[in-house]
DNA sequence: GCAAAAGTGTTTCCCCTACACCCATGG
DNA sequence: CCATGGGTGTAGGGGAAACACTTTTGC
């Protein structure tokens, strides 16, 4: 019997790719709608994805394609899931990601297409399995926000829920709960351009420390 | 400008590691409480973890090195978490798993530890994770019945979710709630053995087929 | 008959739901 | 003044929480 010498080098080695699914709500159309970020490639769309670098944070890479590609910073980033290793060896680490559309145009090569748009197998399984999380947590976290400008109105709020979960909400009970948790901080009113009917809408903005010090007393967000 | 050629070799490669938090109730005790299974090593305690060979899948190594160093089989196992590569290139997958303790002695070199037990600081911060899952799932999940015997009686049902929970339950109201749902079948009456004292408990087993059912007409367990 | 453990029912209260009207602005 | 969109209050019902006594067994 022989003693296998210890080593530093890597065993069993495999590739480590990072996939995202970024998810954005399209404001133009109504109603509002829920929309994922994809790249047009020769054969149809892909998600997002890089092969992660040595030593390289997994969240880093994320950002790092989504910087790169699509242009995107600053946005909220969760991992979602680690898929077995495929024939090649690559082992796909899934993120899911949240960002407010605002004012920018999507860079070239990406669109943001209507869920579910047509994409290869593996990249449905992901994404199915981020709109579940994304559904799920967006009731008990409040990360829809990060989906809003900082200065949103309340049927904005609204709509934004009602994209994500494909169900319309009630705008009374709604906005009763939204205030009462006390997490929106009232800064004035929304300007109207021409064009714009009806009353101004109250603007909000989502009150962070706020949040932070009631979550710490054991209250949680519920939506 | 020079063409990189298509390689099908790996790129950038990692070593995968899988690392397991196996949870188990100690019902000898008087409050019962949570376990985790730990390996002793040289300078303390360990997660069972393994190396993930070519080709594996994930869970099926966690699974391996559950069997092969802990002697467990048909656990509830789920992927917690994937962690950074650190300085060696290694990235470690976390997973938790639920058992029931039953007759079962633990197998040589593990050991149960009420948590938290002392460990690196990794494993802390991996355990922890899988806590706060274990502690939030098992509110909308029914894998609490995991950990106990496939047939048990309504005070180890609540006395499991109170070891889990850290919290004191009330007996009628759990009762009351867990019959509800219409996932429990009555299956007779506790034997008595010499030193029991009371009244003989209700032996329920977890009803799968007509929990499954309900699932998919949208209603989901609750506790 | 006493101690130990398990089983069961009722009331209260709060929150979620359902629901309709007035207000502010632009044209 | 009319159309458009935004804001607000109330009443009722259902489910969760609080709460105490009876039953069965071993000793």
């Amino acid at each position: 019997m022989t003693m296998t010498p210890k080593r530093s080098i890597s065993l069993e080695p495999h590739t480590i790719r990072v996939q995202c699914a970024v998810f954005g709500i399209d404001f133009e159309k109504s109603p509002p709608g829920l929309d994922v970020l994809v790249l047009r490639e020769e054969a149809g769309f892909v998600l997002p994805s890089v092969v992660v670098g040595a030593g390289e944070q997994l969240v880093k890479a994320a950002a790092r394609v989504l910087r790169d590609r699509a242009g995107l910073r600053d946005l909220y980033l969760e991992q979602l899931y680690t898929y077995d290793p495929d024939k090649e060896g690559i082992v796909r680490v899934a993120y899911y990601a949240l960002t407010s559309r605002d004012d920018r145009d999507p860079a070239v090569g990406t669109e943001w297409h209507r869920v579910p748009p047509g994409l290869g197998a593996r990249d449905v399984t992901m994404l199915d399995r981020a709109l579940l999380r994304l559904r799920s947590k967006v009731r008990y976290e409040p990360i829809g926000f990060s989906m809003l400008p900082d200065r949103f109105t309340m049927p904005q709020l609204r709509n934004l829920y009602e994209a994500i979960l494909g169900m319309s909400l009630d705008d009374r009970n709604f906005a009763k709960r939204m205030l009462s948790m006390g997490i929106l901080r009232r800064v004035g009113e929304s300007k109207r351009g021409p064009g714009d009917q009806g009353r101004p809408a109250t603007i909000y903005e989502f009150d962070n420390v706020r949040y932070e010090a009631l979550k710490k007393k054991g209250w949680s967000f519920e939506v």
